[in-house]
DNA sequence: ACAAAAGTGTTGTCGATACACCCATGG
DNA sequence: CCATGGGTGTATCGACAACACTTTTGT
């Protein structure tokens, strides 16, 4: 095989480097969900390498909190800060590691990974959740991955490894925090109209709500300001912008939306 | 300082096997919660090196799902089998392992731990809860700790490393879930009563609740058999015996006691 | 007979749902 | 001026909390 390119200095530094400055054996993976026209969606980059689409993920830094090292990867990938990242599942199934995916990777530059090498050993990965705002990211990819593209949650499909499973067990964990949880505040622009909140809603639970019921359930949990403002552009009466009110956003963040028992 | 033990087989094994034989840099911890004399309680262990007490954990074999890991945890303290055991956080701040621990331990039996072992690396761990019917497990100890204690929810303190924390968020997560899990297969026995029943949830929430709508909410969850039979023995009526569906107990424990939006 | 605690019933409140009606906007 | 969709109001239902009354058991 003749070698087309020369390895990148990140990719030869993870594999002589990875064992000495990343935590061994797991790995962080990222589901970040965005909202556009009205659909959830979800970062995904392209490993051209196996043809496969694959979450965003990276490692841990030896003296690194691991909540960090999510934190980082999302900044890393979207550029933005101060976003709500959740941690919802260890994935730990021994067969999960697929050292193909790397095996080809380096194929791609002549290289062959030594046998045992700290990259290609079984790996545990901890998922965590974002919700963003489209807009305002700007996405990059890097030396092992060349393209991203956000992809329709109902279209998410056949990706790397258990990466469908992890998306799968993320959707799940956001739908049962909407009911506890506020959300939509990395999710819309900063104002927003009352339809547009819904429409979000709706994208997230795959099911219409009344339009009436929620506008009340939702001005309930006071955690929005309604503005003087209103966003004009329809046939129709034009709706009321909101913005959140961050301090009862986060308190409720923290305590929840309800008391329960 | 004089040798006074030979060091144990499984301990030397752990330190010059591990490194082989475990899943490097990862560990898992079991919050088991029993309950007896109308009071919650936590399995814990003492490691009378350190003085501290601490929660039974372990480590995932090289080829070992993690999830089998924390069972083969809690099979080996406990000796039951087919309880309830659910991930709840993943701990992993880089201060979080202490290595004194360990050398302590390994003191008692005049040995020093060679630099740079896999052992006293940093650790990161992943969190489990359990509930268990505190008559019918069986405790163990082993060769790293040597006794064991029911501790009261109310009096843990002081445990060794960030295991007061684990704890803490186990307890919250076991809340949370109580108002949509079913809760109470693995911590009381076969049959009981209502009452008895009822002091459970009381304990897990440090709360008094009231008989009568607490037997009502319990019984439109339809996950009991009320039995014909009656526990004799108070001064008073004798309440009646049930026990779980199995069927439908599992049925509500993938689906949540209610169906959310 | 009496205390203690279980079983059963009733009522008021509040939130969720399902609508009816009115209002602004653009074409 | 009318279609479209947003804003507000109201009736009904069911869940839950609070509390009254009856029943059973041991002493």
């Amino acid at each position: 095989m003749a070698k087309s390119k020369s390895l990148p200095a990140p990719l030869k530094h993870l594999l002589v480097k990875g064992n000495e400055q990343l935590h061994p054996g797991i790995s962080v993976d990222c589901v970040i969900f965005g909202f556009h026209d009205n659909a959830l969606k979800i970062l995904l980059l392209n490993l051209e390498s196996v043809k496969k689409w694959s979450l965003p993920g990276g490692f841990v830094l030896n003296n690194e909190d691991i909540n960090d090292a999510a934190y980082r990867v999302l900044n890393l990938r979207t550029g933005l800060d101060n976003i709500f990242l959740q941690q919802f599942h260890v994935f730990g199934n021994p067969n999960r590691s697929d050292a193909k995916v790397h095996h080809l990777k380096f194929q791609e530059y002549g290289v062959k990974i030594p046998k045992n090498n700290w990259l290609i050993q079984r790996f545990i990965t901890v998922g965590y959740y974002a919700l963003i705002d489209f807009t305002a990211a700007t996405i990059k990819a890097d030396s092992y991955d060349s393209k991203f593209a956000w992809i329709d949650i109902e279209k998410v499909e056949n990706l790397m490894m258990d990466h469908d499973y992890i998306i799968e067990k993320a959707l799940q964990t956001l739908r049962t925090q909407l009911a506890y949880l506020p959300i939509g505040k990395n999710l819309l622009p900063k104002k927003f109209t009352m339809p547009e909140l819904q429409k979000l809603y709706e994208a997230i639970l795959n099911k219409k709500l009344d339009r009436r019921n929620f506008q009340r359930k939702m001005l309930g949990f006071e955690i929005l300001n309604k503005l003087n403002e209103t966003r004009k552009g329809g046939a129709h009466k034009a709706p009321f912008l909101y913005t959140f009110n961050d301090k009862k956003y986060q308190k409720a963040l923290k305590e929840g939306l309800y008391g329960s028992w």
